[in-house]
DNA sequence: GGAACAACTAAACAGTGTTTAGTACATTTG
DNA sequence: CAAATGTACTAAACACTGTTTAGTTGTTCC
């Protein structure tokens, strides 16, 4: 029974194909620029057509921020290692600004804009986001256990970390760095991170 | 001559009346669901009207954020009082948590939302977000010099304080914190930004 | 009273996401 | 093999969007 294999293979190119297609113009124009009818011409099917193999506009980007999470999840396995955990958190925040700075669009769908996410309310639609988030969270529960930094618990110090992290992409990203020379911005972002995790920690 | 005058007035009583109407409908519906046509309806008038006070949508919501801004840096008076840099700080960054979630959608509007900034390149159009990352800066250098604080210089301090109250907040109000129950939010967020400030501080 | 000017609008334009009804072809069945 | 079923696709429409144009109405000025 061949046959129904390759129709599945077929529809899961064809879901790809118009994935890459939207993933591509995403990038180098924005989301509103972005139509179902640009994908469409893109790869020279119709508009409907897309609407056979994703719900609607929101469910296919958020189809393209789970394979962004994916790249980004891959990108974090290869810090897993370094023993230290200080120096492990320290790694994890440098693959976490390259990936931002590599690809500020996707970085944009996946921790800025409403539209993938209007419909996720339970944890379980965001698995990717939770992976993740736990990656930093086992890096400051063994931070803590070894003493090495002072935070109450592990939750408080991942959400310290990571929104100070990401405060530093999204003001950038979303152009709020104007009463900062431009020239300055990637010292002094990369400073700032710099300092963060060195306060975080206990004085000896 | 009081004619003139008075026709300048009607023109400033009518574009107040667009900027309510739609500031009202922002809030309450977003950005998106709050059309040029729907603004025009609210107030009884012709889409078409809307555009002789305003070029287009987007210089409309910019004049929005301009107003919101003014709200943010009067609440920031009112922490000039305090002498002591460090509570000074500890008060401007609650004046700014308590805007924020206050007002969240003027918040978007103001630090997340790429559409009222599209045509901002340069600091002179910005001045409103100048005026208010200012008030900050002058607290971190009045640190620096107290010898309250360490670092390098007052844009790096400014710009550790601000990313790390703002990532906090956007991340929630973009509903990024999906892997912390949602009871935790309020507390840790807070503890996040207490923490914070003790952190930057020099250790006697 | 007539000219000039201002405020306002109806209607259209070009675009959007999405749905419906129908076509054309591949596969399965009698 | 021919007819019936099922699948992949699309043309056209719907209801919306921001914005512009041309034209109407009413006020101000000489």
């Amino acid at each position: 029974m061949g046959i129904t294999e390759r129709k599945e293979r077929e529809k899961a190119e064809m879901r790809d194909l118009i994935l890459q297609a939207a993933s591509d113009l995403f990038v180098e124009r924005g989301y509103e620029q972005t139509s179902i009818r640009t994908i469409a011409d893109k790869i020279e099917y119709s508009p409907a057509t897309i609407y056979l193999y994703f719900k609607d506009k929101q469910e296919l980007f958020h189809a393209i921020m789970d394979k962004a999470f994916e790249v980004l999840l891959h990108n974090f396995k290869s810090v897993e290692k370094i023993a230290e955990p200080i120096s492990r958190m320290r790694a994890l925040s440098e693959v976490y600004m390259k990936f931002a700075y590599a690809h500020p669009a996707l970085y944009d769908l996946m921790f800025i804009m409403t539209k993938p996410m209007d419909h996720v309310e339970h944890a379980e639609d965001w698995d990717c986001g939770f992976q993740a988030f736990n990656f930093l969270l086992e890096i400051v529960e063994e931070s803590i256990e070894a003493k090495l930094v002072n935070f109450k618990n592990a939750h408080l110090g991942a959400l310290t970390v990571w929104s100070h992290l990401h405060g530093l992409i999204a003001l950038h990203i979303r152009g709020r760095l104007l009463m900062i020379p431009e020239e300055m911005h990637e010292v002094l972002i990369s400073e700032s991170v710099d300092s963060m995790i060195e306060l975080i920690q206990i004085k000896k």
